[in-house]
DNA sequence: TTTTGAGTTGTTCGA
DNA sequence: GTCGAACAACTCAAA
């Protein structure tokens, strides 16, 4: 009788899941297992920050342990010092050997070393449909562009091993393993913007693969239009597993595959892209770890930011008197999720318009999306920032003003978080100062009284950043 | 080794 | 209001 452990990190999933398919296939009785991690639980909860997060992910444990009971299986649940837990489990059971997905992270490879050292640890692919050392360069090293590293992603078969795609049948677990119980702080609200579970997940791609207005064959041209549900909303489930990166990616490419016409098949290509980004960004992290609290591009590691700690507070509680840039950090806050057109306008903000430095956004952003995956987000804050893989020219700085009337040109998504700019007429609703006193009074929004003057002229602050940026690169 | 073409998502200004 | 050019130079990838 051999007994395995199925290591649950960020793979909430039964089905595709190729650590859990391994480790079926090495034993007779398998434990599956979520180690509660003090160190990410505690740096994630900045005062009850991550409540939201925490309380998704507990609430896909439970589910993740309902499915498992239907085949006569169960999650068991542990606290504390991973490598120390899981030792502790296998001598307790005799299991020989645990199984768990790959995953980059820095902190997650330094915890699995430390495992490694102290049990059969199998690390197996599976967050990404090609792991970071498939897709390289003729020369061995990795791609630092997108574009090249796209075409050579594309070009790579795509491993689809049969059978793994349906859920399998589990081996029980031993009697005598005992499972903490899971209490969050804080419950998702029934009314939640996203509920959390593989079948949830599936659902909603189910959805979003589906022919309708708001489906993959429109995603590029209704992508960037927050005030639309044009863009999947499938990242939360991306970030813990519920989906497998490569069930989402089968089903983009059947649809580009299927698709009508070359618009359609525009679309799904379009969306496509935006998942080899994911995969990009996790290529980066596994061979920049570095990055991971550096700018990727050492000229502009010497930035004199202005850190400025009440407009970064002003930023955080979307009150920054820009309308476009306080309806997504109100969104944030209110539902753990912004629209990425929206994450960049806020992005470029923070830290084009405050001159505060990216990682203060970055942490921010890690506490408050559920979606929140230190790849994607560091990288995107580096694109964002400038300081990343691809180079920006330094020129391109997003005047929230115009972004708020290209991207919300009915005002509907500004008036939907930030009320008290209902009535605000449109002319006026993307730069509010501008409206006469008179009008202000009429409906009831006085700015600088019901809702803030800007924390900083665009004009000005364009020119302040762009001196320092040249200055570090001068300097560098 | 050298050369060449290209690089997610913009803004401003002046005609 | 619309349109095209300027905004710099640099690094990467591949031939």
């Amino acid at each position: 009788m051999t007994t395995a452990i199925w290591w649950i990190r960020r793979d909430l999933r039964l089905a595709d899941n190729q650590a859990l398919h391994a480790a079926i296939a090495a034993a007779d009785q398998l434990i599956p297992v979520f180690v509660l991690d003090p160190t990410i639980l505690k740096s994630e909860q900045v005062g009850d920050a991550a409540w939201r997060r925490v309380a998704f992910l507990f609430g896909g444990l439970r589910l993740l342990d309902a499915e498992l009971r239907a085949r006569g299986s169960r999650l068991v649940i542990l606290q504390g010092n991973p490598t120390e837990e899981l030792a502790k489990l296998a001598s307790e059971t005799g299991a020989t050997a645990v199984f768990a997905e790959e995953d980059p992270w820095p902190y997650a490879r330094s915890r699995d070393a430390a495992v490694a050292t102290a049990l059969r640890l199998h690390l197996v692919a599976g967050l990404t449909v090609h792991p970071p050392d498939a897709v390289l360069k003729a020369d061995g090293t990795p791609y630092t562009v997108f574009t090249p590293f796209l075409r050579a992603w594309k070009s790579r078969p795509l491993p689809v091993p049969g059978g793994l795609l349906e859920p399998p049948s589990v081996p029980p677990v031993p009697q005598q393993v005992a499972s903490l119980p899971l209490h969050a702080e804080r419950e998702l609200p029934p009314n939640a913007l996203f509920v959390p579970g593989e079948a949830e997940a599936q659902r909603r791609l189910g959805i979003f693969l589906a022919d309708h207005d708001l489906g993959i064959y429109h995603y590029a041209e209704n992508r960037d239009r927050p005030d639309m549900e044009g863009t999947s909303q499938l990242s939360p489930y991306l970030r813990f597993g519920m989906l497998s990166a490569r069930q989402v990616i089968v089903g983009a490419l059947r649809k580009a595959d299927d698709a009508p016409d070359e618009q359609d098949r525009h679309g799904a290509d379009t969306w496509l892209n935006e998942l080899v980004w994911r995969e990009f960004y996790i290529s980066i992290q596994a061979h920049f770890p570095e990055t991971a609290d550096h700018s990727f591009r050492r000229d502009l590691q010497a930035i004199a930011w202005e850190n400025d700690e009440a407009a970064f507070e002003a930023w955080c509680a979307g009150q920054t008197g820009y309308p476009i840039v306080d309806a997504a950090m109100r969104q944030l806050w209110q539902t753990g999720w912004m629209h990425n057109r929206a994450r960049m306008i806020v992005a470029s903000f923070l830290v084009k318009d405050l001159l505060i430095d990216w990682r203060w956004g970055e942490r921010w952003f890690m506490q408050h999306l559920l979606d929140a995956d230190p790849s994607s987000n560091n990288g995107g804050w580096q694109w964002s920032a400038g300081t990343g893989t691809d180079a920006t020219p330094y020129f391109r700085i997003f005047n929230p003003i115009l972004q708020g009337r290209k991207h919300d040109p009915e005002g509907v998504y500004v008036r939907s978080w930030v009320p008290e700019l209902a009535h605000v007429p449109l002319r006026y609703l993307h730069a509010p100062w501008e409206m006469p006193t008179d009008l202000q009074a009429a409906i009831g929004c006085r700015v600088g009284h019901d809702y803030p003057f800007p924390v900083v002229d665009h004009g000005w602050a364009r020119e302040r950043v762009l001196a320092a940026y040249a200055r570090s690169r001068s300097a560098g």
